[in-house]
DNA sequence: TCCGTTTTAGAGCGAACGATCTAGAATGCT
DNA sequence: AGCATTCTAGATCGTTCGCTCTAAAACGGA
């Protein structure tokens, strides 16, 4: 009953998730993205609350589209070769990635997570969700015997993990294909078994 | 000549480097900062100028104090060990860190430097020298033994920069020692050489 | 068709923002 | 002492912020 909505819902909070992608939470306005998503400001706070509730929102679609689809896309693969892949994926997307957004998780866990214990939890999961996904290939690594059984899988999970967050930290400013592979190439050549 | 300044600015510096370390450019006004300098506004603009520029002024103070302050500190160490209290000092303060403020650099790399090509450029240099230093460790550790020389002293310096930087992302929402502890151990165990 | 509901557009709210201006106080130099 | 200069405090500038209000427009159901 009643009016029916004029504009996408999705296509909006995709808008929206670019804006704060490219330019973080603060230095978004409402008013950007009100034009961004090209509705009104009034339109903006019925459909999705406040500034944060559509941050909120706009993180969980990127989390969704981003992170989620390339784990089970790649879950498939042998263990090297999904973790090589999960790695080529983002060194690809940083190299051409004009805007320097990097990560959304990454951005968040740096702006908003120390204050806020709701993002902190988001953001929390979601990272261990991806060591999880590291922690599964690292074992079934070790196993087959293609990944160095020398240190738990625990452990050279968060390795990986923290290798990745720094390659997205260092694709803001030194996008250069050279630095991010440099530092993953390092990191398999460690990590893998020599034949 | 003329009126002396009331206020230390080496102290007003820090006071103002603390808020921006906390909380971020955005995020932080001007009031605030001059109330935690404990001066007005004026004077903040008389001594330091725009918001900006005491940010980049702030930094700057950051970086000598802390990063260059370090790697000159554990140069004369032997290079794994200098290595390692790299990452041990780091992960000391993260875990002992309440306010998660993390590493003001890796804030700059992420909210300001990439859309600030001033900034981009400080935090880029930075980055260099912080891998440079890594670099030499490496060099020193393939010729004498300790660090395996499989790959380029290059290769595994960005590696080493980007497990650092990816442990201060990880700080701000996961300052656990377990965590970041995990993926330093982890990287030492594949970086030197098995006897 | 008319009512109830929800949408739209746009004006406008109070508050906070970065930055500046005005006075007056405090100093060094001559 | 008198002057030029630079400091301090506090009010205040215009702008922008997040958010809401008003009123008209657009639909579904009775």
């Amino acid at each position: 009953m009643a009016r029916p909505r004029e504009f996408d819902e999705e296509t909006a909070l995709e808008a929206a998730m670019n804006c704060f992608w490219a330019q973080g939470f603060e230095a978004t306005s409402v008013r950007d993205l009100a034009e961004q998503m090209g509705i009104t400001g009034a339109s903006l706070y019925n459909a999705f609350g406040d500034k944060r509730s559509l941050y909120r929102q706009a993180l969980a679609h990127y989390l969704i589209t981003s992170v989620r689809d390339r784990v089970s896309r790649l879950e498939r693969l042998s263990p090297v070769s999904a973790i090589r892949a999960f790695f080529d994926e983002v060194i690809e997307r940083s190299v051409k990635d004009k805007q320097r957004r990097g990560c959304m998780l990454v951005n968040a866990a740096l702006e908003l997570a120390p204050y806020d214990t709701e993002f902190q939890k988001i953001v929390s999961e979601e990272m261990v969700f991806i060591e999880t996904f590291f922690r599964r290939c690292v074992a079934a690594g070790q196993r087959d015997g293609t990944i160095s059984a020398n240190r738990p899988a625990a452990e050279l999970a968060k390795l990986l993990l923290s290798v990745l967050l720094g390659i997205r930290v260092l694709a803001r400013t030194r996008p250069q294909r050279t630095v991010l592979e440099g530092a993953a190439s390092g990191l398999f050549a460690l990590l893998k078994t020599t034949p």
